[in-house]
DNA sequence: AAAGATAAATAGTAATTACTATTGTTTTGG
DNA sequence: CCAAAACAATAGTAATTACTATTTATCTTT
């Protein structure tokens, strides 16, 4: 294995550059849900996108840092929106509808995000990408541990973390569930784990 | 793309040739757990095991086959031991006690399994395996709807399947949680989950 | 408008990949 | 014990992979 550049070659300074960055994750989000990960080649990137392999390898120090960038932009949505609505949400304590509504917004950003769904399959794919993941989920607990100020009044820190800890893994399994078989009614589904975490957060 | 074989080119029939292929899955899952899925070649997988490629290929049409048999095999496995307990105990009410051992045990399979963790993960990597887990969830799902006769007195069968369907993929995320992080309190994440679980199953 | 900096293309390569036609070796049934 | 079947090794190959040294084009700034 020859040794891997951690850093690019080049940040996009100038417009094109950012164009080009944008267009080559685009690009790739949509193959790998296309054809999938294993699929998924940097030469089939750049073919698809347009552009040729020095350009790729300007912007991005291999395939792998490719992948984490498109992973952590996904992980970021996420995390910006259950920040967004904890914030005006978390003094009160926590209803089922608030959380169905938080639930099937994850489900919407995951879907409005190009390749999303696909990328969702390919977090378990390598180990930075399990990194990425775990440290995404743990985030949303961090987040959460601050905003949810009904919860924190009422138990341990360490109790509330390890709540929510798994509340998070609970949702994120529900709305991969969801995302990965159109044929589940969704809504109740949703409605279900919605109605299971808010009980398990909020019993005494 | 080169036309894909679909059958093997022989099925073992002496000694000789199924510890030939035993050894070709172990080692495969050897390596799957120490370098990852994007590591896993077949030449590396003829290397470690000290046998050569048309070895493998005679009983492997090709490389993804030899990861469903390894998935199949695993999945089997979990399937096996859900279906012994769940009929000696699904005349009566679920018990959270009962549903921390189901749960318990599947995470001790799983571990016991060469090379389970890792084959956990690779579930998510190509079409057929994401078929292979989503169907052993189907077929946990049926086993539990025929062996559950306790709950289903207790409801329509449509209800029956929603549930135990939401149910056996939270289980299955708890039990992927436990067994990727393992910082993460095992015993006490099971036990809620079981009771989240049971309370589900069980509500009226 | 020219100089300098940034961006992208040309034209590849070394290494690795999954996979096989053929030949030799072991096992088994009669 | 021997023929036939089953098994495995020898010795590869065509195709693909991630990736790059160098040259050319485009943009920005003065």
């Amino acid at each position: 294995m020859r040794t891997q550049r951690l850093e690019p070659r080049a940040r996009p300074t100038q417009k094109r550059a950012g164009q080009t960055v944008d267009l080559i994750l685009t690009t790739a989000a949509k193959l790998l849900e296309e054809n999938g990960f294993e699929e998924l080649t940097t030469n089939k990137i750049c073919t698809a996108a347009g552009i040729t392999p020095p350009a790729l390898y300007r912007y991005f120090p291999n395939k792998y840092a490719l992948l984490c960038e498109l992973a952590t932009r996904l992980m970021a949505a996420q995390n910006a929106d259950l920040a967004q609505t904890a914030i005006t949400k978390g003094g009160a304590r926590p209803t089922v509808a608030d959380m169905e509504e938080q639930l099937a917004a994850q489900v919407r950003i995951t879907r409005a995000f190009p390749g999303g769904v696909a990328i969702m399959r390919t977090l378990y794919a390598t180990p930075q990408l399990i990194d990425i993941r775990l440290s995404s989920h743990w985030s949303m607990v961090d987040g959460l541990k601050s905003s949810q100020t009904w919860l924190a009044a009422r138990m341990s820190e360490p109790e509330l973390i390890r709540r929510l800890r798994l509340a998070v893994e609970l949702g994120n399994s529900a709305i991969e569930m969801v995302l990965e078989d159109p044929d589940l009614d969704e809504a109740s589904i949703i409605h279900d784990v919605a109605e299971m975490i808010v009980a398990y957060l909020t019993k005494t």
